[in-house]
DNA sequence: GCCGTTTTCGGCCCGACTGTTTTCAGTCG
């Protein structure tokens, strides 16, 4: 049974979540969560590494002992470790930790006095106020305990960063016009442009903390207060999205920003390097020891660039800061000169009521045109899934001389003649070669059979690549977020396959698609395998969804060069040709 | 458990807030 990397990082997840609950050090429990990051952030089959015999130990966070149970994890599928830990505690307990206000030491407790032993259990626990009687917790924890378990099966708790931007804006309106606001900003997960959002962080400057947040808690948003302090408050908002404000003086703001930006192991490695130059780096600034043992020195905290630079290091955009290799990059002038919505000419995918989007070939045509946009490929769909009333030949045939005919009506814009074929159960295409090979783009998307077995789903793909007609590989995986999980898919192997073909992958923009991911991304310029990045939109207003892909595809370290549609038509066209 | 042009042992980011305490442990980000 083939082991992927997701397999070995959930098992080193459970290794530390385990020994976490059994008090174990934390800096132990913290290498094998490091260890989890880096495997499943790889943009190699670390199956694969192990069977060429490579040296694992290179893996930044991985020595000897991860190494040998990578090892082990790829040659026999388990861990001997994970067994014995499940022996010896309930793996069921490892949910529990995800309860707010619970973490190893709480669940520890309550397991051995309670004899708790999984989420129900717990929640019944509480129910019964059993757990006010335990030593260091009471009423107000058995309170919040069954609060949030409650919450915890209700639903899925991130949220799409298209949805939380919504809350977002009139969220920093508001903060902005209180009068002792000097500024507000997103932090966060939020302000790295992730896909989800766990819970958002906002950052406000002020002299008067204390007043702020108590302006705050009173938003019309908010539903509950978690905490409130005098430089912090944690609410719950009515859609059930948790938020933060912190509230730092002026002098501060950088220092605050980055300290708020994360990701929590950026600003460890960043701590680090100013541990090694003697320096402390905390949200109010960065600060110089004195020699005598009075008390330390601001020396910088007002800018985010001035941080970074103290230790030689190039400001690093938001959306590269996951401790993927930017400080490095970073130090070594290496950066990458991400791809901004500017950079893009044109979209690739879009649909009218030809298929099954809402608006006309010329209302499509004149949204492109007020956007800006030099091109824009009309790629209906084929007529395979039922529901989305496609194209037949016959059809296809008499669209492309209608998209053809408003074409030679318009001069600023350029419409391409496209179609987004269907990938067949066998990899072969739902349409006829002959008409493909009178279309200026074919984009191929699977909308069926997607649970097959990764070897053969991989295959399907690579043979419809092997048709000289396919241009691009349409939201790849077919992942929605917060929904279907996506193609089993040897990404690796298809992506080499593609570059050997002169295919390429698209990265869809539709926000609870976003596909491929980060990391995917990153793959594809590692291997020179360059994206197209495109909107899917099935309405003029979803046009503006491009920002999202651009997002994306910056988390995935993407230049302008490394994506399709930042170029003119006749080059992109050139490059395509096959 | 990882890591090292100061270290192969002894460090490992750092502060706010809460609740249950009587001075602080646990949790969180």
């Amino acid at each position: 049974m083939p082991v992927y990397n997701s397999d070995v990082a959930e098992v080193f997840n459970r290794v530390a979540a385990l020994l976490e609950i059994e008090g174990a050090n934390e800096y132990r429990v913290r290498a094998y969560r490091d260890g989890a990051r880096t495997v499943s952030t790889l943009s190699r089959d670390v199956s694969e590494m192990v069977d060429e015999g490579e040296d694992l130990t290179e893996l930044s966070g991985i020595g000897e002992n991860l190494a040998d149970k990578i090892e082990e994890i790829v040659k026999t599928g388990g861990l001997a470790q994970l067994r014995e830990l499940e022996q010896r505690t309930p793996p069921e307990l490892v949910e529990i930790l995800d309860i707010a206000g619970l973490g190893p030491k709480r669940v520890q407790i309550i397991h051995q006095e309670l004899g708790v032993t999984s989420l129900d259990e717990l929640q019944e626990a509480a129910e019964e106020g059993r757990i006010r009687e335990l030593h260091g917790l009471g009423e107000k924890t058995e309170e919040k305990i069954r609060e949030d378990v409650a919450r915890w099966n209700a639903a899925d708790n991130r949220t799409r960063r298209d949805l939380a931007e919504d809350m977002v804006e009139p969220l920093l309106d508001f903060l902005r016009d209180l009068d002792d606001v000097v500024e507000a900003e997103p932090a966060g997960s939020y302000r790295r442009k992730k896909e989800t959002i766990g819970d958002l962080d906002i950052l406000a400057t002020s002299e008067a903390g204390a007043r702020v947040i108590s302006e705050f808690v009173d938003y019309e948003d908010v539903e509950e207060v978690v905490s409130e302090g005098e430089t912090r408050a944690t609410v719950i908002f009515r859609s059930g999205l948790h938020v933060d404000l912190r509230v730092v003086a002026e002098g501060s703001y950088g220092a605050a920003l980055l300290y708020f930006t994360g990701s929590k192991d950026h600003n460890i490695s960043l701590r680090s390097l100013a541990l090694d130059a003697g320096l402390k780096i905390n949200e109010y600034g960065v600060w110089e020891k004195a020699a005598d043992s009075s008390e330390p020195t601001q020396i910088a905290g007002e800018a985010e660039r001035e941080i970074y630079s103290l230790f030689d290091l190039e400001w690093i955009p938001p959306e590269l800061r996951e401790d993927r290799g930017e400080l490095d990059a970073a130090r070594d002038g290496d950066l990458p000169d991400l791809v901004t919505v500017d950079d893009i000419c044109g979209d690739l995918q879009t649909h009218t009521t030809s298929s099954d989007g809402r608006a006309s070939l010329e209302e499509m045509a004149e949204a492109a045109q007020a956007l800006g946009w030099e091109y824009i490929a009309i790629t209906d769909h084929s007529g395979y899934v039922g529901v989305t009333q496609g194209l037949d030949a016959d059809a296809l045939e008499e669209w492309i001389d209608e998209i053809q005919r408003l074409d030679e009506k318009l001069n600023d814009i350029t419409l391409l003649r496209g179609i987004e074929v269907d990938v067949l159960e066998d990899g072969s295409l739902d349409l006829p070669d002959g008409v493909l090979e009178k279309l200026d783009l074919v984009i191929c998307a699977v909308h069926s059979h997607f649970d097959l077995p990764r070897p053969q789903q991989t295959e399907r793909l690579i043979r419809t690549m092997d048709n000289p007609n396919c241009h691009i590989l349409a939201h790849p995986t077919g992942r929605r977020i917060g929904g279907r999980a996506g193609l089993e898919l040897d990404m690796e192997r298809l992506m080499e396959a593609a570059v050997e073909r002169g295919c390429f992958v698209e990265l869809n923009a539709q926000p609870d698609r976003l596909d491929l991911n980060d990391v995917y991304c990153r793959m594809a310029k590692e291997r020179g395998l360059k994206v197209a990045i495109s909107t899917d939109a099935h309405s003029v207003e979803e046009m503006r969804f491009m920002r999202f892909g651009v997002y994306q595809a910056r988390r995935g370290w993407l230049e302008p060069q490394d994506v399709l549609n930042t170029r003119s038509w006749d080059d992109l066209h050139q490059l395509i040709e096959r």
